[in-house]
Parts: structure tokens; C-alpha cells; sequence
DNA sequence: TTGTATGCAAAGCGTTTGCAGTGAT
DNA sequence: ATCACTGCAAACGCTTTGCATACAA
């Protein structure tokens, strides 16, 4: 990631205005409104960039395609709308879950996802 | 699902011998020491069978392929051997999570991983 | 000018489907 | 004898990669 590219910057610029988790596609799409022409190789390839930079997270929900978000720094969780499909941020967590897990298994970490109706489309 | 064939039965035997959630490949091989010559085609036509049956249940985690377990009437939730990758029920639950999500979202159902070590990697 | 980054098309990987042949009833 | 089921191979959707060209430095 050594150059700055009008790709690059509207992908990275795509995803810091989103303030939730986006696919792939959603990426593509917005991207696409400010660098027409603009292939869904190359947004895989800065995705890859971006996540080895550092400066996104990779989101995987359950059954779900992978999608990617500005990275924070605080543990977090996700929360997707059911009825919409889109995900977002949850800043709470319930704890460690240490002791859930049955006598010989040793828990270290933990993933959280919350499903129902968003503000939109409750 | 009319007719009882061998190939059906191995794969009904293996997950349900398992005791832990299975992924396609882990049923396909396991089966295949009793019916040599079985197609991946059908573990998946069998698996969607079962499904629609309700005999098994889709496990999806974050990031990985589906897997496949005996169906429990029970909530539960899955516990991932961050060394061996494999897949084990846990029978507790924190509670419902509502009240986690910020205001305006509804809280309808949750998903829970846990991941660490399991006894045999521990 | 140099070589990273891009776009296109082909290849991969897990899953699904079409089709002719097999086998449970 | 039927026709649901099977195995094989082709098709699919998402992601990755090869290659020639474009463009940032």
C-alpha cells in the first residue's frame, strides 16, 4: 500500500463514512458513485491492504458474508436487523464468559451477535 | 425422503454419533468408511433432506462453513477448540441480552461463541 | 522512467443442480 | 416396474489470481 490511488481513497473514505459494517458489494456500490469503472478485484484487493494495515476490522456473522469496518480499538460486538439485513456496532458486553463453558474447556474469547429490528425498521 | 438407502443411513449414523456439531467434509469422510464410492452431491441432498425434517440443525459460526448437529429441542449455543477447530455444544446461557443493544434497537434472539481450548488440546 | 495498482478474465472453493443410470419399494 | 435416490460433471456465487495496461511517484 505504498501509493495513493483514487480508488484507494474513495474505498477507505467509503467505509470511515459508513459507521458500520459493510460488504463487499456495499463497498463496490458506493465506491463506484465517486470512481465509475471501478472492479470488484481491486476492492478486494485494498480490502486485504487495509486489513493489513490495520486501519479496518473484519466482521464475520453467522452465516454471513464477511464485511469490514473502520478499526476501533474497544471490544465490541454486532447487532443485525432482521428484517433490513444491516449490521451494527453494540459498545456493550455482558462480561467473559469464563466458567460458561463445561469443566476441561478453557474459554479465552468470545463472540456476540444480537439479531431483531433496528430504529429503522422497528 | 421416501426410501431408506445406505447412503442415508451412514450419514443419519455419523452425525448422529458425533455428538458435536460435523461440516460437510467430516460427513462425507466418516461416511464413506461404510459406503465407499459416496458422492459429496449426496451428503448435501441429505443434509438439506435432514434439515427440512428437522432430524438435524445448521450450526453456522463467524467465519467458517456450516456444520451440522443432531437436532436439540434446547438453546444452546457452541464452543470452537481455537487449536484442533472443532466444534462443541455448551448447554448454558447469560440470559437474553435485552437491554444490551443502544436505544430504539429490539432485542429479539442472540448467538453466542465461545473459543479457547477444549480438553483434549487444554 | 519505474513498478505499484488497476481492470478484465480465468481459476478456486464450497455448494447446488441437470441428467442418465441405480436400486428401494 | 416405478420413480426416488445416486454419482458425475457442469453451473453458481463469492473470492483470488494472472496478465497486460495505466498511472502515481
Amino acid at each position: 500500500m505504498e501509493r495513493s490511488t483514487r480508488q484507494r481513497t474513495a474505498i477507505r473514505q467509503v467505509i470511515e463514512a459508513a459507521g458500520r459494517p459493510l460488504s463487499t458489494q456495499e463497498i463496490l456500490d458506493a465506491s463506484q458513485v465517486s470512481v465509475p469503472g471501478l472492479g470488484i478485484a481491486t476492492v478486494y484487493r485494498n480490502i486485504k491492504a487495509l486489513l493489513e494495515a490495520g486501519e479496518i476490522d473484519l466482521v464475520t456473522l453467522p452465516g454471513e458474508n464477511p464485511r469490514y469496518e473502520q478499526a476501533h480499538q474497544k471490544h465490541h460486538h454486532h447487532f443485525q436487523c432482521t428484517r433490513c439485513q444491516r449490521v451494527f456496532d453494540v459498545f456493550s458486553c455482558p462480561g467473559s464468559f469464563k466458567g460458561m463453558a463445561p469443566p476441561g474447556f478453557e474459554v479465552e474469547r468470545h463472540e456476540l451477535t444480537l439479531y431483531g429490528r433496528c430504529p429503522d425498521c422497528a
